[in-house]
DNA sequence: TAAGATTGAGCGCTCAATCTTA
DNA sequence: TAAGATTGAGCGCTCAATCTTA
Protein backbone atom coordinates (compact mmCIF):
# COMPACT_ATOMS: atom_id res chain seq x y z
CA UNK A 1 0.00 0.00 0.00
CA UNK A 2 1.42 3.49 -0.94
CA UNK A 3 1.97 5.43 2.06
CA UNK A 4 0.56 8.59 -0.44
CA UNK A 5 -2.47 7.26 -0.56
CA UNK A 6 -5.29 9.09 1.43
CA UNK A 7 -7.71 7.34 3.70
CA UNK A 8 -10.66 7.46 1.32
CA UNK A 9 -8.72 5.95 -1.60
CA UNK A 10 -11.42 4.23 -3.80
CA UNK A 11 -10.21 0.71 -2.49
CA UNK A 12 -9.49 1.72 0.86
CA UNK A 13 -11.55 -0.13 3.09
CA UNK A 14 -14.87 2.03 4.44
CA UNK A 15 -13.60 3.84 8.05
CA UNK A 16 -16.28 3.42 10.53
CA UNK A 17 -17.78 6.68 10.01
CA UNK A 18 -18.37 5.83 6.47
CA UNK A 19 -19.76 2.37 7.15
CA UNK A 20 -22.13 3.77 9.40
CA UNK A 21 -23.39 6.38 7.65
CA UNK A 22 -23.50 4.20 4.57
CA UNK A 23 -25.23 1.24 6.28
CA UNK A 24 -27.50 3.39 8.23
CA UNK A 25 -29.13 5.28 5.65
CA UNK A 26 -30.05 0.96 4.32
CA UNK A 27 -30.97 0.03 7.61
CA UNK A 28 -33.40 2.87 8.28
CA UNK A 29 -35.02 2.75 4.37
CA UNK A 30 -35.51 -1.00 4.65
CA UNK A 31 -37.08 -0.61 8.27
CA UNK A 32 -39.13 2.39 7.02
CA UNK A 33 -40.83 1.08 4.22
CA UNK A 34 -41.29 -2.48 5.37
CA UNK A 35 -43.11 -0.82 8.66
CA UNK A 36 -45.26 1.82 6.15
CA UNK A 37 -46.22 -1.07 3.68
CA UNK A 38 -47.41 -3.16 6.97
CA UNK A 39 -49.52 -0.05 8.05
CA UNK A 40 -50.90 0.78 4.88
CA UNK A 41 -51.85 -2.91 4.52
CA UNK A 42 -53.58 -3.37 7.75
CA UNK A 43 -55.29 -0.41 7.66
CA UNK A 44 -56.54 0.00 4.39
CA UNK A 45 -55.28 -3.42 2.33
CA UNK A 46 -53.16 -1.46 0.21
CA UNK A 47 -49.31 -1.87 -0.14
CA UNK A 48 -47.06 0.78 -0.25
CA UNK A 49 -46.37 0.35 -4.27
CA UNK A 50 -50.02 0.98 -4.92
CA UNK A 51 -50.61 3.74 -2.91
CA UNK A 52 -47.73 5.57 -4.58
CA UNK A 53 -49.04 5.00 -7.77
CA UNK A 54 -52.68 6.72 -6.40
CA UNK A 55 -50.96 9.41 -4.93
CA UNK A 56 -49.41 10.18 -8.25
CA UNK A 57 -52.45 9.81 -10.37
CA UNK A 58 -54.25 11.89 -7.67
CA UNK A 59 -52.09 14.83 -8.01
CA UNK A 60 -51.80 14.73 -11.91
CA UNK A 61 -53.97 17.07 -13.99
CA UNK A 62 -56.75 15.35 -15.03
CA UNK A 63 -56.08 12.79 -12.71
CA UNK A 64 -54.35 10.63 -15.16
CA UNK A 65 -50.77 9.89 -16.39
CA UNK A 66 -49.00 7.46 -19.26
CA UNK A 67 -48.06 4.46 -17.67
CA UNK A 68 -44.84 5.40 -18.81
CA UNK A 69 -44.40 8.37 -16.90
CA UNK A 70 -46.01 6.78 -14.05
CA UNK A 71 -43.82 4.06 -14.07
CA UNK A 72 -40.80 6.24 -14.28
CA UNK A 73 -42.13 8.40 -11.26
CA UNK A 74 -42.67 5.30 -9.42
CA UNK A 75 -39.12 3.39 -10.21
CA UNK A 76 -40.71 0.40 -11.69
CA UNK A 77 -39.99 -1.01 -14.87
CA UNK A 78 -42.64 -0.80 -17.87
CA UNK A 79 -43.62 -4.13 -17.46
CA UNK A 80 -43.94 -3.57 -13.38
CA UNK A 81 -46.22 -0.86 -13.92
CA UNK A 82 -47.88 -2.42 -16.58
CA UNK A 83 -48.98 -5.66 -13.99
CA UNK A 84 -49.36 -3.43 -11.27
CA UNK A 85 -52.19 -1.26 -13.03
CA UNK A 86 -53.72 -4.27 -13.79
CA UNK A 87 -54.22 -5.17 -10.08
CA UNK A 88 -55.02 -1.80 -9.55
CA UNK A 89 -57.63 -1.42 -12.21
CA UNK A 90 -59.18 -5.29 -11.05
CA UNK A 91 -59.67 -3.69 -7.97
CA UNK A 92 -61.99 -0.38 -9.42
CA UNK A 93 -58.90 2.08 -8.33
CA UNK A 94 -57.53 2.86 -11.31
CA UNK A 95 -59.36 2.71 -15.22
CA UNK A 96 -57.06 2.62 -18.35
CA UNK A 97 -58.19 5.59 -20.61
CA UNK A 98 -57.47 5.55 -24.52
CA UNK A 99 -54.98 8.31 -25.51
CA UNK A 100 -56.42 10.35 -28.16
CA UNK A 101 -53.00 11.90 -29.25
CA UNK A 102 -50.90 8.98 -29.37
CA UNK A 103 -52.68 6.18 -29.71
CA UNK A 104 -49.56 3.92 -29.06
CA UNK A 105 -50.12 5.32 -25.13
CA UNK A 106 -52.68 4.77 -22.22
CA UNK A 107 -53.59 6.85 -19.84
CA UNK A 108 -54.13 5.22 -16.55
CA UNK A 109 -57.11 7.21 -14.73
CA UNK A 110 -57.93 7.17 -10.49
CA UNK A 111 -61.34 5.88 -10.25
CA UNK A 112 -63.70 7.78 -7.52
CA UNK A 113 -63.27 4.74 -5.94
CA UNK A 114 -59.70 4.87 -6.02
CA UNK A 115 -60.11 8.71 -4.63
CA UNK A 116 -61.91 7.42 -2.25
CA UNK A 117 -59.54 5.28 -0.47
CA UNK A 118 -56.80 7.38 -0.86
CA UNK A 119 -58.93 10.17 1.16
CA UNK A 120 -58.27 7.39 4.04
CA UNK A 121 -54.72 6.23 3.08
CA UNK A 122 -53.19 9.30 3.35
CA UNK A 123 -53.56 10.37 6.73
CA UNK A 124 -52.11 7.12 7.80
CA UNK A 125 -49.19 7.39 5.54
CA UNK A 126 -48.52 11.09 6.86
CA UNK A 127 -49.04 10.18 10.23
CA UNK A 128 -46.58 7.20 9.85
CA UNK A 129 -43.77 9.13 7.93
CA UNK A 130 -43.80 12.00 10.34
CA UNK A 131 -43.68 9.49 13.63
CA UNK A 132 -41.13 7.23 12.02
CA UNK A 133 -38.79 9.27 10.13
CA UNK A 134 -39.27 13.34 9.91
CA UNK A 135 -40.19 13.79 13.56
CA UNK A 136 -36.37 12.97 14.36
CA UNK A 137 -35.56 16.29 12.01
CA UNK A 138 -35.91 19.97 13.34
CA UNK A 139 -36.77 22.00 10.56
CA UNK A 140 -32.86 22.78 9.79
CA UNK A 141 -31.93 19.43 9.99
CA UNK A 142 -34.65 18.65 7.19
CA UNK A 143 -33.51 21.68 5.08
CA UNK A 144 -30.03 19.64 5.23
CA UNK A 145 -31.31 16.36 4.03
CA UNK A 146 -32.97 18.36 1.08
CA UNK A 147 -29.80 19.49 0.27
CA UNK A 148 -28.15 16.42 0.69
CA UNK A 149 -30.34 13.90 -2.19
CA UNK A 150 -29.97 17.13 -4.11
CA UNK A 151 -26.79 16.43 -4.52
CA UNK A 152 -27.45 12.84 -5.63
CA UNK A 153 -28.28 12.65 -9.12
CA UNK A 154 -28.47 8.90 -10.58
CA UNK B 1 -60.14 21.95 10.97
CA UNK B 2 -58.79 23.35 14.70
CA UNK B 3 -57.03 26.61 14.34
CA UNK B 4 -54.74 25.46 17.25
CA UNK B 5 -53.61 22.71 15.50
CA UNK B 6 -49.85 23.03 14.20
CA UNK B 7 -48.59 23.04 10.54
CA UNK B 8 -46.73 19.16 11.83
CA UNK B 9 -50.17 18.03 12.80
CA UNK B 10 -50.16 14.42 12.19
CA UNK B 11 -52.90 14.53 9.25
CA UNK B 12 -52.12 17.93 7.67
CA UNK B 13 -50.40 17.51 3.83
CA UNK B 14 -46.43 17.10 4.26
CA UNK B 15 -45.02 20.16 3.53
CA UNK B 16 -42.78 21.01 0.46
CA UNK B 17 -39.81 20.53 2.46
CA UNK B 18 -40.90 17.24 4.49
CA UNK B 19 -41.66 16.23 1.31
CA UNK B 20 -38.58 16.64 -0.51
CA UNK B 21 -36.94 15.35 3.12
CA UNK B 22 -38.29 12.24 2.89
CA UNK B 23 -38.64 11.45 -1.18
CA UNK B 24 -35.22 12.47 -1.88
CA UNK B 25 -34.46 9.84 0.21
CA UNK B 26 -36.56 7.07 -1.56
CA UNK B 27 -34.71 8.23 -4.42
CA UNK B 28 -31.67 8.43 -3.54
CA UNK B 29 -31.82 5.04 -1.64
CA UNK B 30 -33.53 3.12 -4.80
CA UNK B 31 -31.29 4.34 -7.42
CA UNK B 32 -28.46 3.82 -5.51
CA UNK B 33 -28.69 -0.04 -4.65
CA UNK B 34 -30.20 -0.82 -8.13
CA UNK B 35 -27.25 1.16 -9.43
CA UNK B 36 -24.82 -1.21 -6.82
CA UNK B 37 -26.51 -4.36 -8.01
CA UNK B 38 -25.68 -3.81 -11.84
CA UNK B 39 -22.12 -3.20 -10.88
CA UNK B 40 -21.32 -6.23 -9.12
CA UNK B 41 -23.76 -8.36 -11.59
CA UNK B 42 -21.70 -6.92 -14.45
CA UNK B 43 -18.07 -6.90 -12.82
CA UNK B 44 -18.78 -10.49 -10.56
CA UNK B 45 -21.73 -12.10 -11.64
CA UNK B 46 -23.13 -11.53 -7.37
CA UNK B 47 -26.67 -10.06 -7.01
CA UNK B 48 -26.30 -7.49 -4.19
CA UNK B 49 -28.19 -9.48 -1.73
CA UNK B 50 -25.13 -12.49 -2.06
CA UNK B 51 -22.51 -10.03 -1.60
CA UNK B 52 -24.05 -8.77 2.11
CA UNK B 53 -24.48 -12.40 2.86
CA UNK B 54 -20.54 -12.98 2.06
CA UNK B 55 -19.36 -9.71 3.48
CA UNK B 56 -21.36 -10.46 6.97
CA UNK B 57 -19.76 -14.26 6.85
CA UNK B 58 -16.35 -12.74 5.96
CA UNK B 59 -16.14 -10.41 9.02
CA UNK B 60 -17.90 -13.35 11.64
CA UNK B 61 -15.93 -14.98 13.97
CA UNK B 62 -14.83 -18.52 12.30
CA UNK B 63 -15.87 -17.39 8.88
CA UNK B 64 -19.60 -18.58 10.18
CA UNK B 65 -22.85 -17.44 11.45
CA UNK B 66 -25.93 -19.31 12.13
CA UNK B 67 -28.87 -19.20 9.21
CA UNK B 68 -31.32 -17.02 11.32
CA UNK B 69 -28.22 -14.29 12.87
CA UNK B 70 -27.61 -13.92 8.89
CA UNK B 71 -31.37 -13.52 8.22
CA UNK B 72 -31.50 -10.48 10.62
CA UNK B 73 -28.61 -9.01 9.49
CA UNK B 74 -28.92 -9.17 5.79
CA UNK B 75 -32.66 -7.80 6.55
CA UNK B 76 -34.46 -11.08 4.70
CA UNK B 77 -36.83 -13.59 6.12
CA UNK B 78 -35.27 -17.01 7.27
CA UNK B 79 -37.06 -18.63 4.31
CA UNK B 80 -35.75 -15.84 2.11
CA UNK B 81 -32.49 -16.21 3.68
CA UNK B 82 -32.41 -20.20 3.30
CA UNK B 83 -33.62 -19.93 -0.25
CA UNK B 84 -30.40 -17.84 -1.06
CA UNK B 85 -28.09 -19.97 1.15
CA UNK B 86 -29.43 -22.92 -1.32
CA UNK B 87 -28.11 -20.55 -4.24
CA UNK B 88 -24.70 -19.52 -2.72
CA UNK B 89 -24.31 -23.27 -2.03
CA UNK B 90 -25.15 -24.35 -5.35
CA UNK B 91 -22.58 -21.80 -6.30
CA UNK B 92 -20.01 -23.15 -4.10
CA UNK B 93 -19.32 -19.59 -1.90
CA UNK B 94 -20.43 -21.05 1.22
CA UNK B 95 -21.51 -24.34 2.77
CA UNK B 96 -23.86 -25.56 5.46
CA UNK B 97 -22.26 -27.01 8.35
CA UNK B 98 -23.92 -28.41 11.52
CA UNK B 99 -24.24 -27.13 14.99
CA UNK B 100 -22.78 -29.01 17.47
CA UNK B 101 -24.20 -27.22 20.34
CA UNK B 102 -27.91 -26.88 19.33
CA UNK B 103 -28.67 -29.50 16.61
CA UNK B 104 -31.51 -27.88 15.50
CA UNK B 105 -29.63 -25.16 14.11
CA UNK B 106 -27.10 -24.48 10.67
CA UNK B 107 -24.34 -22.71 10.21
CA UNK B 108 -23.44 -20.98 7.03
CA UNK B 109 -19.69 -20.99 6.28
CA UNK B 110 -18.01 -18.90 3.73
CA UNK B 111 -15.90 -20.70 1.43
CA UNK B 112 -12.59 -20.32 0.01
CA UNK B 113 -13.96 -19.60 -3.69
CA UNK B 114 -16.44 -17.00 -1.67
CA UNK B 115 -13.50 -15.40 0.51
CA UNK B 116 -11.68 -14.90 -3.01
CA UNK B 117 -14.54 -13.50 -4.43
CA UNK B 118 -15.66 -11.37 -2.04
CA UNK B 119 -12.00 -10.48 -2.31
CA UNK B 120 -12.11 -9.02 -6.22
CA UNK B 121 -16.08 -7.89 -5.23
CA UNK B 122 -15.03 -5.33 -2.33
CA UNK B 123 -13.00 -3.07 -4.40
CA UNK B 124 -15.88 -2.77 -6.68
CA UNK B 125 -18.21 -2.22 -4.10
CA UNK B 126 -16.51 0.32 -2.18
CA UNK B 127 -15.39 2.43 -4.96
CA UNK B 128 -18.86 2.69 -6.10
CA UNK B 129 -20.33 3.46 -2.51
CA UNK B 130 -17.57 5.88 -2.42
CA UNK B 131 -18.28 7.82 -6.02
CA UNK B 132 -22.17 7.40 -5.79
CA UNK B 133 -23.02 8.34 -2.42
CA UNK B 134 -20.06 9.00 0.07
CA UNK B 135 -18.28 11.60 -1.99
CA UNK B 136 -21.10 13.55 -2.30
CA UNK B 137 -20.47 14.61 1.65
CA UNK B 138 -17.70 15.98 3.72
CA UNK B 139 -16.29 14.75 7.11
CA UNK B 140 -18.96 16.88 9.39
CA UNK B 141 -22.12 15.72 7.10
CA UNK B 142 -21.01 11.53 7.32
CA UNK B 143 -20.76 12.25 11.19
CA UNK B 144 -24.09 14.64 10.58
CA UNK B 145 -25.46 11.23 9.16
CA UNK B 146 -24.65 8.71 11.09
CA UNK B 147 -26.21 10.28 14.05
CA UNK B 148 -29.37 10.99 12.23
CA UNK B 149 -29.36 7.07 11.35
CA UNK B 150 -28.70 6.58 14.86
CA UNK B 151 -31.63 8.18 16.31
CA UNK B 152 -34.09 5.68 14.46
CA UNK B 153 -34.72 2.76 15.73
CA UNK B 154 -36.89 0.60 14.34
C1' DT C 1 -36.88 2.17 -37.32
C1' DA C 2 -38.30 3.50 -32.94
C1' DA C 3 -41.36 4.15 -29.00
C1' DG C 4 -45.45 2.83 -25.92
C1' DA C 5 -47.49 -0.95 -23.88
C1' DT C 6 -48.32 -5.68 -22.86
C1' DT C 7 -47.26 -10.77 -22.35
C1' DG C 8 -44.43 -15.24 -21.35
C1' DA C 9 -40.90 -17.02 -18.70
C1' DG C 10 -38.74 -17.17 -14.71
C1' DC C 11 -36.33 -15.20 -10.47
C1' DG C 12 -36.36 -13.93 -5.53
C1' DC C 13 -39.07 -13.00 -1.91
C1' DT C 14 -42.75 -13.85 1.96
C1' DC C 15 -46.34 -16.44 4.49
C1' DA C 16 -48.02 -20.58 6.32
C1' DA C 17 -47.20 -25.27 7.11
C1' DT C 18 -43.99 -28.72 8.42
C1' DC C 19 -40.08 -31.18 10.38
C1' DT C 20 -36.61 -31.53 13.96
C1' DT C 21 -34.64 -30.72 18.33
C1' DA C 22 -34.53 -27.85 22.95
C1' DT D 1 -44.53 -25.75 23.81
C1' DA D 2 -41.25 -23.16 21.49
C1' DA D 3 -37.38 -22.16 18.42
C1' DG D 4 -34.34 -23.09 14.21
C1' DA D 5 -34.60 -24.28 9.62
C1' DT D 6 -36.69 -25.72 5.40
C1' DT D 7 -40.47 -26.44 1.87
C1' DG D 8 -44.96 -25.53 -0.95
C1' DA D 9 -47.69 -22.05 -2.74
C1' DG D 10 -47.99 -17.97 -4.70
C1' DC D 11 -47.03 -12.83 -5.27
C1' DG D 12 -44.60 -9.00 -7.57
C1' DC D 13 -40.92 -7.88 -10.14
C1' DT D 14 -37.64 -7.81 -14.42
C1' DC D 15 -35.93 -9.21 -19.01
C1' DA D 16 -36.79 -10.43 -23.60
C1' DA D 17 -40.09 -10.99 -27.09
C1' DT D 18 -44.10 -9.23 -29.27
C1' DC D 19 -47.79 -6.25 -30.94
C1' DT D 20 -49.29 -1.70 -32.36
C1' DT D 21 -48.75 2.86 -33.96
C1' DA D 22 -45.54 7.14 -34.91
Amino acid sequence: MSLTRSTSDDVADLSPLERDAWRGFLRVQACLCKQLDAQLELAHRLPLSSYDVLVQLADAPDHRMRMCDLATSVLLSRSGMSRLADRLERDGLIKRCACTDDARGAFACITPAGLALLGEARPTYRAAVRSAFLASFDEHELEQLRAFWARIEC
